[in-house]
DNA sequence: GTAAACATGTAACAAGTTACATGATTGC
DNA sequence: GCAATCATGTAACTTGTTACATGTTTAC
């Protein structure tokens, strides 16, 4: 928990809404799908996070009737809101420590059979060249939709700067994966 | 939860107990330092999953008294353990999802001024950039006392590529916040 | 004398995942 | 008919973090 005692998700959420009015699906939505790469959440954890950003007054809702379904509720970001994502956005982000599965089975390849490891790697580094290629795809629709990233105006920008760190990511991860397959593979 | 109730820490665990019998105060060094940066826990987690593994017969310890000090424990892994690590390691690992603050923070960075965004940018590509010096350092060493990488045996290579990742990652994280500090500067 | 290293644990809390629970509408 | 989408929630559980708790030895 940060100031407040709004967590990092809850700023996540705030984020979302500072850009629009969202309902607790729409929030869930979003963090599946643009957001989803470096932060994710469920339904489970959005809908009682949405209750406590209003308990802090955060958000406020307003009830949407519709017929079958449950009320929408449409969640709002109070001005106290909006100051508080303000005020955090520009604190120094707290970099969390990495937990990485597949780096922990490499540092412990020696245990394993050394063709079997590599097909692992192998296999993982074509699922992190394949979400590579799905950002690029990204980035090439923002390309002809938006333009020049030069002149992109700032929520675009930051939309863009986003997606970019995933690329660099998966690159750098996919690449590395094929390297100690490789070694690997040779060496068996 | 994998097989028979073995956490990822306590495979972790188990591949450093695969290497050399210890005890829980060497399993915690171990996980600040060279597993640290792709896994890592504090005593209060080790102690109780040393417990667990000792349960499921994954590892048994005998006391070691000592003066002054409590007994200290020195955990050696079972037949059991090591056969579960060794299946472990070369299933293929899955990728937990991504949580990087930094990102979502870049992504909501039209929140923010600026101007103390590029700083906040700058700053942590320092950060990074310093983390892959030392890690760069670790790597110089490693040639300079194990020779070429070529020929590293299997427990070493293990441990090289480890490192490796370690250095794609921070190169990868430092230029992705020096572009965006730049990006964001020129902007405002 | 003071802090760090050695050595082990428990308790309280926060965050995240999976499963349970309900129910209409829409497209195949 | 069957699955997916829309729409909201709760409960149980796992994992990880921070704080509490104790006590000696060694180096500065």
């Amino acid at each position: 928990m940060g100031r407040a005692g709004v967590s990092t998700l809850g700023f996540a959420t705030l984020g979302l809404l500072a850009g629009e009015s969202l309902s607790g699906y729409d929030v869930k939505l979003r963090m599946a799908e643009p957001v989803g790469f470096f932060w994710q959440a469920g339904h489970s954890q959005i809908y009682p996070e949405l209750a406590k950003l209003e308990a802090g007054g955060m958000v406020v809702h307003n009830d949407v009737p519709q017929s079958g379904k449950p009320d929408k509720k449409i969640y709002e970001i109070t001005a106290e809101g909006l100051s508080a994502v303000k005020e955090w956005v520009s604190e120094p982000a707290k970099s969390a420590p990495t937990r990485d599965e597949a780096t922990l089975k490499a540092y412990l390849s020696w245990l394993g059979e050394p063709g079997e490891m590599a097909a692992m790697f192998r296999e993982l580094g074509r699922r992190h060249e394949k979400q590579m290629e799905r950002y690029l795809e990204t980035e090439a629709w923002m390309r002809s939709e938006w333009g020049e990233p030069k002149r992109f105006e700032r929520r675009r920008f930051a939309n863009y700067a986003a997606l970019k760190r995933g690329v660099g990511f998966e690159r750098e991860y996919a690449q590395w994966c094929r390297w100690v397959s490789e070694k690997l593979e040779s060496s068996g």
